[in-house]
DNA sequence: CAGTGGTCTAGACCACAAT
DNA sequence: TTGTGGTCTAGACCACTGA
């Protein structure tokens, strides 16, 4: 039995005043919250509505693109359109930076992503000089040029964060900071040891819409938004001596965070 | 000078891979962000563009939903498509819950938004005893049933946010919290003259693309996402004595947060 | 190959906004 | 009334997938 005969789908309503594209999305939508439809499971095709509701097939293509756009699912060319599955996320805690967690030989990245079965990369390496930005040089406290370290994250195969780092020259020039590897402990633990000790991170957290560039640097799905995140380093005498904006497939996060009732 | 014979806009590559609509989408999107439409400016319109394109009016409209779904532009109808106006928005700081801010008279949010200059509001009040949700049990500790406060945040008329907050019944029940103003310093104020002396927070956040329901409620444009914010608050006995489920417009909030580097 | 979604056309009628 | 976007139709041809 077809799933359009077996009653998933109801009827239209032609006396609503409710756009016919839209009551065609109200009920798919309503079919996958209930779970008639399930993640990963295709939906009809776009022929089966078409008979199903009589409706043009614009009409029916308009229904989907309504669900692409709340993210709720995903057409493949050839395949049909699907349930998209949640994926599972990368929980970011308060206390990442934790001196602790710098003690060890690998990056955070990859020691938590080993920890949860999950295979970590780091790919598109890029470590230069460059001219701040007019943003970068009010965090950093009006540096004009700053050595930035760009790199993309991904868990098994998937791009889920991108991230440039950017350090004032007089502290990172020469040092292993300006090196594709900066050894074990990362940025932070070569800061230490050039005498900036941390004191505290600032984080400014915005969710949007991506970009094309966005979209394509980490293959994003339709209906995903990405999390900015711009945390900025200070060290003890309260100097920026880092500022590392990063972009985040805002389905592949969340973010935890612990604030004092002080 | 009409804005497409004043070379705003280019040609289509015919012999490009890259569909037509998304040339035209491309060749926009350029133009707005060089600056050459502003924020709040009308865009060419659609039958203007299918005139200097040469395209059907459907192709047209493609491009255009493209660009409402980054966020960049918004249709009104029978005046036009315009740049979408980045709106002010609202900066949580982390600092924001510290006990002084609960000496005054008014909520935070009201208090923070008369200090910016703008007009707060604050409406769909709704305070009752309800079953608790699985997720809601299992953070507050196993209860089976709470106290719900639910609200609706405004500024300068337009909805920001809504939050519902969850307290168990043993707390909550016959004291002002239950009550629709829960007084000067609101429930937090409440909760600690009741005994329950707030040792920290734990904020969980998550961005997505809101629900019909959450495009209704925020009145939402097309494209902008929501940050969903879960927050609980714990007493000194480390006991989680209210859990604050948020959903913000995207658009209107940066929020801020500071780790120790311990 | 048949079935799927991707793109595009050339119309139509409607509802809303400004004049 | 004119111009705008909103909805809808009935086609067409294409590219990709899988049997």
């Amino acid at each position: 039995m077809s799933p359009l005969s077996s009653g998933l789908l109801g009827d239209l309503d032609p006396t609503s005043d409710r756009a016919v594209f839209r009551q065609i999305a109200d009920q798919l939508r309503e079919a996958i919250d209930r779970g008639r439809f399930r993640e990963g499971e295709k939906l009809p095709s776009e022929a089966e509505l078409v008979d199903h509701y009589g409706v043009s097939r614009m009409t029916v293509r308009n229904s989907f693109s309504i669900l692409q756009g709340e993210g709720l699912v995903h057409a493949e060319h050839g395949k049909g359109v699907f349930v998209r599955p949640r994926p599972p996320v990368r929980r970011l805690a308060s206390d990442r930076f934790a001196r602790r967690h710098r003690e060890q030989g690998k990056s955070a990245f990859i020691v938590e992503a080993d920890a949860a079965g999950s295979h970590p990369q780091v790919d598109s390496l890029e470590v230069k000089e460059e001219k701040a930005s007019q943003d970068i040089s009010t965090r950093l406290g009006s540096v004009r040029r700053v050595l930035a370290r760009r790199r993309r994250y991904l868990l098994d195969g998937r791009p889920v964060e991108f991230a440039t780092s950017y350090l004032p020259l007089d502290i990172a020039r020469g040092t292993q900071i300006a090196e594709p590897n900066p050894g074990p402990g990362g940025i932070y633990a070569r800061l230490e040891e050039l005498g900036h000790r941390l004191d505290h991170f600032e984080e400014e957290i915005r969710a949007r819409m991506p970009s094309p560039d966005e979209v394509r640097t980490l293959r994003l799905a339709a209906g995903v938004p990405v999390i900015h995140l711009i945390r900025t380093a200070f060290d003890t005498e309260k100097r920026p001596v880092e500022v590392c904006d990063t972009v985040m497939a805002a389905d592949a996060y969340v973010l935890a965070y612990q604030l004092p009732a002080t």
